[in-house]
DNA sequence: GGACACATGTAACGGGTTACATGATTTC
DNA sequence: GAAATCATGTAACCCGTTACATGTGTCC
């Protein structure tokens, strides 16, 4: 068995998987990464570019380049190791996944702002939802319509976006009860009555049960 | 005004905002932002003892170091000038929150898999949502006791810790819901008959009208 | 007095980011 | 034929990670 010098990354792997369905330009990948993966595994475009070369190192691409004017596009195949090496991958455990939320951060100290940029905060984190929501109609509409562009892949696809469309479903009525919770404190230093507080906290502990 | 000279990053301002409260060594700040930021700002401990020097040279922190057998306890404190950091800090609009998901990565592959394999991701998955939910149960149950640490600061942590709470009910839903999909795969590799997974999708449109 | 957890770091490396650069193609 | 956008990278820097090292209290 080759091991790779070096260990390859997730992102390496998610480049592999993509050209396990199909070869690829970068640039291609690169839109593909930002239109599906961009939700659950963001990595800016740029750093795209550097892991097929890795991959190729390890055995796992190889790459075809043809001269486009004074350039060339290069296009990346899989390769039957390469095929072999995401199998493998595919059957370690995955790594737990992992949220940073710097609106949370701002909120966690929220004693050191004021109610307005507090709510701001607050209708921004909404907004983002809300767009995250209407992304994910679109694409389900397009499933919906029957264009999606890899039918095949149709069963995976559905159970992945479930978990998305979730989430953003989550946020978005977070922020609604985070907003007017907000605005009946006070001010940001002293809480409303305890009381009603841990009534929320209640409400929330009731959620589990069914 | 005193411009640093490099630029702080969220984790420098989340130490700052704890030190915002009352001084801590680091290894208490260690402790304490793995029990409540780890959720939603996940970081390596070494990485903690590194940014208050930051904070230091920025003249945002001051330090008082005590010796501590052949050891010394350093013990750091905010001074006047972090406070008007950290307010002006509060008032940018945050960065929009990230969600790093290795298992979506992988069973976003699943057509290299297996159908075990595949469920095994997701039972993992499942697991890690349960005690999500039960380290915060008992955090709640500490509120409702009144045994929290920083009473003063209940109603932000109230509204904090409901997202995250939100957060791992969904993960756990949606993981019961696609174990119970994948089951219904005949293999990784072929989907079940469209429609009734565009009758999925329809659902999810659905859950958005109220 | 050995083991073990608690406490406090340092060193080195690298993946990912931001910023930049420039060729090709379409639009008007 | 200018402008905008699509396509394809490179360079440099740095935050965060992993791995290691070692002191301190305490339990038995």
């Amino acid at each position: 068995m080759s091991t790779p010098s070096r260990e390859l990354t997730t992102t390496s792997y998610a480049i592999l998987g993509f050209l396990a369905i199909r070869p690829w330009s970068t640039y291609e990948l690169a839109k593909q990464m930002r239109r599906n993966f961009h939700y659950f595994w963001p990595r800016a475009e740029s750093n795209l570019y550097a892991e097929p070369k890795r991959l190729i190192s390890a055995g796992l691409v190889h790459a075809r380049s043809r001269p486009v004017g004074q350039r060339r596009r290069t296009v990346y195949s899989i390769t039957v190791q390469g095929r072999r090496a995401l199998e493998q991958w595919l059957r370690q455990p995955a790594d737990a996944s992992r949220l940073e939320a710097e609106p949370l951060v701002k909120l966690a100290f929220a004693e050191n702002s004021t109610k307005d940029y507090v709510l701001e905060n607050l209708r921004k984190f909404q907004d983002d939802a809300g767009s995250r929501l209407r992304e994910l109609r679109a694409i389900f509409e397009e499933y919906l319509r029957e264009e999606d562009p890899f039918p095949e892949r149709v069963h995976i696809n559905v159970v992945a976006y479930r978990l998305l469309w979730d989430h953003a479903r989550a946020d978005a009525k977070w922020a609604a009860w985070a907003l007017d919770q907000v605005e009946r404190w006070p001010n940001t230093k002293r809480p409303q009555r305890r009381s009603t507080l841990m009534d929320e906290l209640r409400a929330a502990l009731d959620t589990q049960k069914n």
